[in-house]
RNA sequence: UGCCGGGUCGUCUAACGGUAGGACAGCGGCCUUUGGAGCCGUAUGCGGAGGUUCGAAUCCUCCCCCGGCAGCCA
């Protein structure tokens, strides 16, 4: 590897690991650059926790002149698949990150692992042990009480070399033999306690094949993989800091580059489940559509959301990085993209629960062109032509029989503009015979044009979007919402978890309509529909019937008002 | 009750012996042809008790509370 200069960039250090880094660097700790590194296990989809690692280890990189690799750590092949290496490589990329062709994994070392282990049983530390699962948890001792020695402690080096090389050989079935470090079965540190380094497991591994039938520990692989990779900073969440006294013993037994650990908080946000474990479990039992639901907190379930690698990015900085337990609100989140779509995201018209207007004085087959600004935060995005005529749709909501104060919308008697339009006065409406509104008539006043300059003659209190009807384009409008109904659905006690889901964490409304510019939208376009809130188009979005999945609501004062009154 | 770690506004996060600050959430107001955006203002915090010091969130002691660890998972 050859010599580089680290230097400290003139941007301060924004969390501790940053200082510890600038330190080393200060005081020439390492001769070659910053190393870093994410290391997933490809057993599942990355989540937002992961987004915070990801960007913590590359933006480490990016700021100190570093590398930061892309590890797999794939030391158990019954639960890895290649489909889960696919999905993080795509993840990594989509949040803005490059390895620079440093795709590494863990499989890639089991030689090297192998080898060391067979100097480790050479020394004298390590031997084949016989005990059966229940047996080795019994031998372990508890939290508080000594474990006692396996009875195959003390075998001779030849004899462990040589039944470790018949267990590789594959002499033996799964789980009949393992390989075990020798150092204290009475460490108060339970993973002193003669930790597996190997056991057997006559399974297929996604990139080694059946070339082998042992495989390592985590524990065996993880420390020694940092190490051969030459790296610095090795940052992994709190619950291994428990295990870095380990791999500091197995890297001086190996006399091998050692790498300097460095424990975070892990993420957890509000409103949802984290554990992968957990949402493989929303995934296999059906309770959402799929890894890249957007519900789910993953990165593809997000993206599918619309939320933009921006806004995550952000996110990750705004949360920080510290050593206390921590649930971030998901409102955070929120705000971020929020933020992000607020100056990017095109301006539209669309009406969710449509509700049909006539405007009784506006002449029969008339059509009128109006401008509109496709976003007020971005002169750049321009301005486009929407068509206005005596038939149009508007919210439900926007009109009430009997409107409570402040309602600044429609309701007999009342004035309202039409975003783009004219000032319209309610003079009425129908109901079909179940008491359901059907239609609400209304009179335009001419003078009010927006633009015309008399339009700000007369002034009104509430302004609503409209989609006219001639033109009217129908969509699939997906409303989503948190997924869980408590702040913490793994942490409520006696209840299960999955009771905490929220029922209506997803409403589709299939009868929607849209401007007609919105019929050539494209899979992950991203708009703001006025007055509602923040829309990308899906994926497997139809061309004829485009499907827009709600990525966050705006902020809605109104909504606030109501909730205040009850 | 063994070992390791952690306690700063409601939620996150700063402070490195020298005025406890920022963000989100909240509240109040201004503005507005999105009840959006923006702008202004505002309340709320150092787990507790001692000690060292001119001065402590920061250093020391004791206590309290919270988290992690007993997979042939990672």
């Amino acid at each position: 590897m050859e010599e580089t200069t680290n230097a400290v960039n003139e941007s301060k250090a924004t969390n501790f690991i940053h200082e510890i880094i600038e330190d080393d660097i200060n005081n020439k700790k390492y001769s070659t650059r910053i190393n870093t590194r994410f290391p997933p296990e490809p057993n599942g989809y990355l989540h937002i926790g992961h987004a915070k690692s990801i960007c913590l280890n590359f933006g480490i990189a990016e700021k100190y002149d570093g590398w930061c690799n892309l590890r797999f750590d794939d030391t158990n092949p019954s639960k890895e698949e290649v489909e889960y290496v696919e999905s993080i490589k795509e993840d990594v990329h989509w949040l803005g990150f490059d390895w620079g062709g440093r795709e590494y994994y863990a499989s890639d070392y089991f030689q090297q692992l192998y080898d060391w282990a067979e100097e480790l049983i050479k020394q004298g530390k390590a031997y084949v042990c016989e005990l059966t699962p229940e047996q080795m948890r019994e031998y372990r001792g508890t939290l508080t009480e000594p474990g006692k020695e396996s009875p195959y402690r003390n075998r001779t080096s030849e004899e462990n070399l040589d039944l470790f090389r018949r267990m590789k050989a594959g002499e033996f079935p799964d789980g009949s033999k393992t390989l075990r470090a020798k150092i204290d079965m009475a460490s108060p540190n339970v993973n002193f306690r003669d930790p597996i380094l190997y056991r057997i497991m006559h399974q297929e591994h996604h990139r080694t094949g059946d070339a082998w039938c042992i495989y390592p520990m985590y524990d065996w692989a993880h420390g020694q993989s940092d190490s051969i990779e030459n790296i610095t900073h090795s940052i992994c969440t709190l619950e291994f800091e428990n295990h870095r006294p380990l791999y500091d013993w197995f890297i001086n037994q190996l006399s091998i580059h050692h790498p300097q650990q460095i424990e975070f908080a892990r993420l957890n946000l509000s409103y949802t489940v984290m554990s992968k474990r957990k949402l493989l479990q929303l995934v296999n039992d059906g309770d959402v559509a799929g890894w890249d639901d957007p519900r789910m907190p993953t990165i593809s379930g997000l993206r599918r959301r619309g939320y933009t690698p921006e806004s995550i990015r952000n996110f990750a900085e705004k949360i920080g990085v510290a050593r206390r337990d921590n649930v971030i609100d998901v409102a955070l989140l929120e705000n971020c993209i929020r933020e992000d779509l607020n100056k990017r995201a095109l301006r539209r018209m669309a009406v969710l629960q449509p509700l049909k207007v006539v405007i009784d004085n506006y002449p029969e087959g008339q059509i009128e062109t109006l401008e509109a600004i496709n976003n007020p935060e971005d002169s750049t995005a321009g301005t486009r032509q929407i068509e206005f005529s005596r038939e149009l749709f508007i919210e439900q909501d926007d009109f009430m029989e009997i409107p409570p104060a402040q309602y600044y919308r429609l309701s007999v008697g009342k004035e309202v503009r039409l975003r783009y339009a004219y000032i319209v006065k309610c003079t009425g409406f129908e109901k079909d015979e179940n008491g359901n509104i059907t239609v609400v008539h209304c009179e335009y006043d001419p003078e009010t044009k927006s633009g015309s300059g008399t339009a700000s003659k007369k002034k009104v209190k509430g302004t609503i979007h409209w989609v006219a009807a001639h033109n009217a384009a129908h969509a699939e409008v997906r409303l989503y919402d948190r997924l869980f109904n408590v702040e913490d659905p793994a942490g409520v006690k006696d209840v299960d978890w999955k009771a905490t889901i929220n029922n209506n964490s997803l409403v589709v409304l299939p009868n929607s309509y849209v401007e007609p510019s919105l019929l050539t939208t494209q899979p992950g376009d991203k708009f703001q529909f006025e007055r509602l809130g923040y829309f990308c188009t899906d994926k497997e979005s139809p061309t004829d019937k485009p499907v827009f999945n709600r990525t966050v609501t705006l902020r809605d004062t109104w909504a606030k008002i109501e909730k205040k009154n009850n």
